[in-house]
DNA sequence: ATACTGAATGCAAACGTTTGAAAAAATTTA
DNA sequence: TAAATTTTTTCAAACGTTTGCATTCAGTAT
């Protein structure tokens, strides 16, 4: 074994033959202390290396500093996106964040949560994974609730919960996506769906069937594909799309990657874009702007969802108990580029 | 204020008139309770959230179970694929990743370092920041070797240390990629390189430099453009490149952003890829296999990374004190596509 | 009845730090 | 020089849990 034990407030006592009491004042500036003792004593902290430990203050004074983010995944722009706001206003404050990925399962879910009680953390951000929606146990939800932990849910929500929230409209991104699509003169719009069940896949798919209601188009089912978010997991669907008797006019992706799988597909057949078919993503990823065309998209602000998570939190942490929780529900906007813009 | 207190086994020892001792075993299944003692305390305590305090078990046992991750960004896929492969072998192991976020900010990264000894974490990876890695400033490295806390460098690595490290083999990845390039027969390649002083970039750079000298094309100053690995830091320099009175004919990219950036704005010059001009990224991200042209590229182990760090770290942890440390360099790998497959 | 066994529980210390109150030491005042 | 005052230091408790050792209280064997 090669861990030193770490200098600890006793051995800097013992060494000067003073009190525990007499070093923590010393190095904290406590201006009933000598100065002379004081300074002495805070060089030689500093030469050894003297770190104070947070754990043991934890437990004296019952705060960690330390906020728990509890997401399905990293991998994606948005999540990291959502990290980042957080993290900008919420690292100068002082806290931690302790991010937890959860890869879409309940049990890893839920044993974070635990985790995340037991380690006394402050406040437990949100995004509930897909196993949790599609199987509705939410007894270790429960749990953060009854221990009075805020709990801010990002992004994917679950309805029942008297908690904060904060989350995309991303309705009407959809709605307002498909809508262009129609102006843009296109008839037959297919949908490449996200996983069935989630709060985003679900709004998207209802702001696409809602707009192609309203404008008298048929919602064909034939037309409604799942994908996994990724953009392999839209090439087979793109492809059965593309090569139906009655093809799409136009395709709207759950998220920028699943447009841009189908793009590639799209070029494969050798069909223009914008000209013989559309194309309408979601998420305005970095590459959306250069791929070639550009991919019309919806924006989703990931940075901004973050900051006023952040906020809630805040705010519910100095609240009283009759604090009526907020939901917050940022605007998604409209980004038209070449992939749908024909004339 | 609306934190209740957690309840503490103190709680449950006064709601049973036995002492804190009799609760701590009954919770913990110990043969010397008698066992109606051992399931009223249980029940009990499930029925009112019980929850242990980690927090004190950590002071106790001066162990926390925490691993700091430290990296730059964890906007990148392969930074976030080495996150997934710490994660996949350490998470089963009981341990809790920190991930700290750095920003490439010299400042940010000493802050973190310092909360993560001062919160006792057993171990830290680190990708050293952009800032840390110009300025040369390592003392707030001196401070986790000081403490013996096992260090494990990730991908950017700082020589001078005593510390097991985990890089992938960009200079021969760089080499391999340009090799292809002229093998292909393209004479002038550019490359858009990262920021001066990363390893990353140098050790690309070094790659593409020795290749083309070892194949006796010069090695134009010109050709040889910074990025900051975004896919917009590259379009103005492919600009450059391309609008030159003898433009290149392939260009390298530090990563598969730029070359993405690139890709678009030889499109848009009606540039045809690979015949025109030849494109080569790095890091074999999701998205370059459906660009349209798909795009040549080499493959980044980043899961893997993170799994032979965490190997490192383990046997780092159950060492003698005579440890050597280790490091570990994994191949990348060419992986050639449309985009610089010209025959 | 007495000693012995075994089961069940309690005591006290420990982890590292802070902090109000008490004590000690140094200084000033009368 | 004694008393009063001020400065400096120490004491002890607290945070929540575990654990070796001591204790208690049965029941059993002598």
């Amino acid at each position: 074994m090669n861990s030193s034990r770490p200098v600890t407030i006793k051995d800097i006592a013992k060494r000067f033959r003073c009190s525990p009491s007499t070093v923590s004042r010393a190095l904290n500036d406590h201006p009933a202390i000598n100065e002379d003792t004081r300074k002495n004593i805070q060089e030689y902290a500093r030469t050894v290396g003297y770190q104070r430990n947070e754990v043991s203050l934890s437990l004296l004074n019952k705060k960690t500093a330390t906020l728990g983010v509890v997401v399905p995944t990293i991998s994606n722009y948005y999540e990291t996106a959502v990290i980042e706001g957080l993290h900008n206003v919420l690292q100068p404050m002082g806290y931690t964040l302790n991010i937890c990925v959860t890869n879409e399962s309940y049990l890893l879910e839920k044993e974070y949560l635990s985790k995340l009680l037991s380690n006394r953390t402050e406040g437990i951000f949100l995004s509930v994974s897909q196993e949790t929606y599609d199987s509705g146990y939410y007894e270790h939800l429960e749990q953060v609730i009854q221990r009075k932990t805020p709990l801010i849910f990002i992004d994917r929500e679950y309805e029942d919960f008297e908690t904060s929230r904060a989350t995309v409209d991303d309705y009407h991104g959809a709605f307002a996506a498909v809508e262009h699509l129609v102006n843009m003169g296109y008839k037959q719009i297919a949908h490449l769906k996200g996983p069935n069940g989630l709060t985003v896949s679900e709004q998207r798919f209802k702001g696409y069937r809602d707009c192609l209601i309203k404008y008298g188009l048929p919602v064909r089912e034939e037309l409604i594909i799942n994908t996994n978010f990724k953009v392999e997991s839209a090439i087979l669907p793109a492809r059965r799309l593309l090569e139906m008797e009655t093809p799409p006019d136009a395709i709207f992706g759950v998220n920028d990657q699943v447009a841009i799988g189908a793009m590639r597909v799209a070029k494969d057949k050798g069909l223009r874009i914008p000209q013989d078919i559309g194309l309408v993503g979601f998420d305005n990823s970095p590459i959306s702007a250069y791929t070639f065309p550009s991919l019309t998209t919806v924006n989703r602000p990931g940075r901004k969802i973050g900051m006023e998570a952040s906020r809630l939190f805040l705010s519910q942490l100095n609240a009283s108990d009759d604090y009526t929780h907020e939901g917050i529900v940022l605007p998604s906007e409209l980004i038209i580029r070449e992939s749908s813009l024909r004339f």
